[in-house]
RNA sequence: GUCCCCGUCGUCUAGCCCGGCCUAGGACACCGCCCUUUCACGGCGAUAACACGGGUUCAAAUCCCGUCGGGGACGCCA
């Protein structure tokens, strides 16, 4: 076939060698992603890779990471690191990582071998020539005419001639045996399937620029790589048929498969990024303030339930608990529009990570998006606000809104109404944000003599606690609805305090 | 068009394989009440589903058939 294989010796140098286990009952698994970086990590493959990453844990397998790369015209570097971002931040580790591009020498090596046995054929048609129009006479479909048929004698002069051909797979058929060959296997989640082979089109394996295809690519190295399980997507049930196929031509032993069902939009559409936006990005869901954890433990409710109605659960607690046993085969909507970007578990599960996460390290978490507001954050004030707002937000980002008082310097305007208690007037806020500046001014700044002062004083103004409050809580926060007021107040120091207060009585005063 | 897969509250799901314990359980969201210095957290409660039609059976969400609906695959994309 003219191809140069001069770089198979070096390449199978890289072959994993395996204890030649007699398909020992209780191997370890060998479990793979294979994404291809065509785009940004999407939440389908993260959620195929946190599948697979839990199926090698749960059963002390390997997980492998290969870049699907052989499509040279739609591959970029810049996905490549995208992908790997989205990965590095969900935090879930890989033992061994391929690239199949390097690995081109042995795709070809073996296309070779099945040209060679006889299972494929040279097919001279034009590139993009079958684009369109499969429709004619049924059947017409599944080989182009003329080609499955050639003599070996004609194949070989217009190779030598340097016609370009790319390399099909002869699928078996009823004409050439006599009877239809049902191609059949045991999904892991689907259960058994069978399919004629009849029914399976010849399928490429070598383009004609000699780059190999996906099928043929994916399944030598999962071969190669000893893959025992492929857990993957559902969109690939059908072609799983010619996966055991090539297989088969190989000479290895299949894999098991287990297929997982689709994560869909509402609109009942497999989810895409050129139909539904940014939200199919995993990096959208890190900025947005999703915890990995979180993240992964919605994705892992999303056609899997560890059916005992338990739905907050830790990565540890995920791995414990997986099984494909427990995949369910209907695919799952994730739930967005316009108004509510993220699916509401999805930010429920979130605030209850959050909330399971230790003070300190929720700080160091949210520090960034402080950062980036430009708050100038120190981490001793960040640990001092954390405490305040945990129980506030839902993602990460919300602190930003729950806590900027605590950083600007000055607050944004507010409406002076905001000061005037329940049931009350601008006299009476007036008078409490006098008696607020002199207890203010003489008392510790600690919580308990605060809550001290503060209670007394409401009451020596004939006040209810709640009618006192608001009026200092909107002074010093610049608006009703924050954090507990003596916390804040200790946070905010005196100085502050006293200073916010002033200003409060001067916006009340047209009022009153 | 051909083939394949799926169908329990709005959404995620338990139950289905091994019919009866299902007047169908849990969760999110929504609504109401309680707690409370606001918001939030927490607690309690309410509304809400077996796609439809036939069978089989003393009995069906569970078994069988059909219909309808949704999705996927059918590339020299992965």
């Amino acid at each position: 076939m003219g191809l140069d294989c001069g770089a198979i010796a070096s390449c199978r140098k890289a072959i994993v060698t395996m204890p030649d286990s007699v398909s020992a009952p209780l191997a370890p698994p060998r479990v793979r992603f294979a994404p291809s970086p065509t785009g940004f990590l999407h939440v389908g493959s993260a959620r195929t890779f946190i599948f697979n990453w839990l199926y090698a844990r749960h059963n002390h397998g390997t997980m492998v990471l290969r870049l699907d790369d052989t499509d040279v015209e739609r591959n970029t570097e810049a996905s490549a690191r995208s992908i790997f971002d989205g990965l590095r931040w969900l935090a879930l580790d890989w033992d061994e990582e391929y690239k199949q591009s390097e690995r081109l020498a042995l795709h070809r090596h073996q296309a070779e071998a099945i040209f060679a046995k006889g299972l494929a054929y040279r097919d001279f048609t034009p590139a993009h020539a079958t684009d369109d129009d499969n429709s004619s006479a049924q059947g017409a479909w599944l080989f182009n005419p003329g080609m499955r048929e050639m003599s070996r004698e004609e194949s070989d002069r217009r190779a030598a001639s340097g016609e370009p051909f790319a390399l099909r797979y002869r699928v078996p058929r009823g004409p050439d045996s006599g009877v239809a060959r049902i191609l059949h296997f045991v999904d892991g989640v689907y259960g058994a399937q069978s399919r004629p082979a009849d029914e399976v089109e010849d399928f490429a394996l070598l383009r004609s620029d000699g780059m190999p295809t996906y099928h043929l690519a994916s399944c030598v190295d999962d071969a190669d790589l000893r893959i025992s399980h492929i857990i993957r997507g559902q969109d690939h049930l059908t072609n799983t048929y010619k996966h055991l196929l090539i297989f088969e031509a190989l000479g290895a032993a299949a894999p098991q498969f287990a297929h997982l069902p689709l994560l869909v939009a509402p609109d009942g559409a497999k989810l895409s990024k050129r139909k539904h936006g940014p939200v199919v990005s995993v990096t959208t869901y890190r900025d947005a303030g999703f915890l990995p954890q979180a993240f992964v433990n919605f994705l892992c409710l999303l056609g899997w339930s560890p059916k005992n109605d338990r739905e907050f659960l830790t990565l540890d607690e995920l791995t414990d608990l997986f099984t494909l046993e427990g995949v369910n085969r209907s695919n799952a909507v994730v739930n967005f529009n316009e108004e509510l970007p993220f699916d509401e578990k999805a930010v429920w599960l979130n605030a209850e990570h959050i909330r399971a996460l230790p003070v300190d390290e929720l700080s160091r978490r949210l520090e960034p998006f402080f950062e980036q507001a430009a708050f100038h954050p120190t981490p001793e004030k960040v640990a001092a606000v954390t405490p305040l707002i945990r129980e506030r937000i839902k993602l990460l980002r919300d602190a930003v809104s729950a806590a900027d008082f605590f950083f600007v310097s000055e607050l944004a305007p507010y409406d002076p109404a905001e000061l005037i208690p329940q049931k009350g007037d601008a006299a009476m806020a007036l008078r409490v944000l006098e008696t607020a500046q002199q207890v203010l001014a003489a008392t510790n700044f600690d919580h308990d003599s605060l809550d001290a002062a503060l209670r007394g004083a409401a009451a020596q103004l004939g006040l209810k606690a709640g009618q006192a409050f608001q009026p200092i809580r909107v002074a010093v926060c610049g608006r009703k609805n924050a954090p507990p007021l003596f916390e804040t107040l200790v946070v905010l120091g005196r100085d502050t305090c006293l200073a916010r207060i002033r200003q409060a009585e001067e916006k009340l005063a047209p009022l009153g």
